[in-house]
DNA sequence: CCGTGGCCTTGACCTGGATCAAGCGGGCCG
DNA sequence: CGGCCCGCTTGATCCAGGTCAAGGCCACGG
């Protein structure tokens, strides 16, 4: 099954509100880009290829420190961009991206999309929204990071995880690098969904799978309104 | 002296490159406002009032937790815009504003500036190019939080800083809002001052004041290429 | 089938920075 | 002018999470 570069981007809430006219100019620039599972799709420094936008698998944005230490700032799945800010804002790519499974993307390329945004009103007005987002995004996760003990960070992202009716949450990929996203070790991330088991409020439905028992107390925790557990 | 509007704008490098026509509907918008030291700006979750663009004073937006800890995301000087983020994207105030000393601002209320954005395609380039910038900053501080230690911190927070001729970083404001900037205690920033001051690499001008002794060490111990001193 | 590698969990121990407390100096206000 | 408050520095102590190591399990490839 060929993927359709107007069915990716039909799937991406940024592009929704703006005209045929105007989606039709972006299907036509896009280009399909496949990465296997683990390969590198660019480094921090790299002059930015453009905007991608994900049809299929899973990217992670990350940024590295000398003693190899790497924080996740973004895990991207279906629906969802990458390098938008760098491509809008004429950066090299801040941060560096992999496929952590078998994805598919649309590439907007810089040129021709900052062209486009500079013609095209409805579009410019899709992106910038698209950028409060990401600012909300990562708004959040300084305030997990810095005012969130690791119990609350984990309570925080379930709780904002999309459930199952049986409210299970369904870990996207493995927990090493949702630790990460969490500036935790995989340890701790360990430690901490055992912390929030023994104390009853998750349990495990299966190896990525987790059952929320009490989302009130877990909402509790995430707010600091709970001593430690 | 009454500050005026048009003087406010002008200095905002986001307005830098909009037609005389969209400034003027900026200018006719605008209001002045006035904010003691110490004023409260706004509370996190209220309703955004719109963007703020900074004409003297200093402005610190923050973050706070239950137990009281607080974390400083920005500290916005003269030229400089807050709260554009939450008036573009339709969100109540993600954080609070506080003046730290006497500030003047023009405020861009949030229903004209959207209405703006949706007719003027100028201004919504120059809004977008802003918000680029702004998650760059954020991307930065999270990197340095995340990644680095105290004193790559520091030495990336005096590195990035103006300096006179004579290598002077002149603090903007109370240490104590400088450390929560950075995620540090002012105890610890105050240790770590003192720990690059006893290497040699700073040295206290006055009060207020810090030259830069060594600017290569200091950038090795931004990229942690240094053993921790 | 077997060996290997990767992921995860768990225990022991360590550490960078936080917390708490005390003291000093300067500015502000009555 | 004097007292008070705030900001900062410094010392002592503590601690949440990091580091290191080992073991178990599972999937994959030869």
């Amino acid at each position: 099954m060929e993927p359709n570069v107007g069915g990716i981007l039909d799937q991406c809430r940024l592009f929704a509100d703006i005209p045929l006219e105007s989606f039709g100019q972006l299907v036509s620039m896009a280009q399909i880009r496949r990465f296997a599972k683990g390969r590198r799709i660019f480094r921090e420094g790299d002059p930015c290829p453009g905007v991608f936008v994900v049809g299929s698998g899973l990217v992670r944005v990350f940024k590295t420190a000398p003693n190899g230490k790497e924080h996740i700032l973004h895990m991207v799945g279906p629906g969802n961009t990458f390098a938008e800010v760098a491509a809008i804002g004429g950066f090299d790519c801040p941060a560096h991206a992999e496929a952590v499974a078998p994805t598919v993307c649309a590439l907007l390329p810089t040129e021709p999309l900052q062209r486009a945004l500079r013609e095209d009103h409805p579009l410019c007005l899709g992106m910038m929204t698209g950028l409060t987002l990401w600012v909300r995004h990562l708004v959040g996760l300084m305030e997990d990071i810095v005012l969130r003990d690791a119990a609350g960070r984990l309570a925080r992202y379930l709780l904002d995880a999309q459930t199952t009716p049986g409210g299970v949450v369904e870990l996207p990929t493995l927990r090493r690098h949702l630790a990460s996203h969490l500036n935790l070790t995989s340890e701790t991330f360990s430690r901490t969904v055992r912390r929030l088991t023994d104390a009853g409020l998750i349990e495990s439905a299966d190896d990525n799978r987790l059952r929320l028992l009490d989302t009130e107390k877990l909402r509790m925790i995430a707010e600091g309104e709970l001593p430690r557990i």
